[in-house]
DNA sequence: GATCTGACCACCG
DNA sequence: CCGGTGGCCAGAT
């Protein structure tokens, strides 16, 4: 990893549990990176799916998945979400105060020391 | 070391 | 409501 940022952003990720999401500006701010969101797509778009990263729960601030293409297999981020449970409207919205995940500041606060 | 680019976000018209 | 603009951060060339 060229930077700890890109593991923490991995580590949070990895957090998320079914069914939530999370905004790349949160995983930025949670992680001291109030403006960093750019850095986190960035980070994301460097993973694999051997990576075991649930990157289909990070979505833009709109709610949106920010890309429509196929990255790793038969089905859209979005289709994958609707499997957990985070269903969209057909414009392909979420309602993000019902599905954003909030993690623990214990969490955070672990990743930050780079436990 | 300088410049460009990107799976972003907030703001403004 | 939708599109354009500026700004921040990290990686790539």
């Amino acid at each position: 990893m060229a930077s700890p940022f890109y593991a923490q952003v991995y580590a949070l990720v990895r957090q998320i549990p079914p069914g939530k999401v999370m905004t790349y500006g949160q995983i930025a701010w949670l992680l001291d990176k109030p403006q960093g969101a750019r850095a986190v797509g960035w980070a994301l778009h460097q993973l694999t799916p051997e990576m075991d990263v649930p990157w289909q729960r990070v979505i833009n601030a709109q709610g949106k998945c920010s890309t429509f293409l196929q990255l790793s297999s038969d089905y859209t981020q979005q289709e994958r979400l609707e499997r957990e449970g985070v269903l969209f409207d057909e414009k392909g919205v979420t309602d993000l105060q019902q599905y954003q995940w909030h993690p623990p500041n214990a969490l955070i606060d672990a990743i930050l020391n780079n436990v």
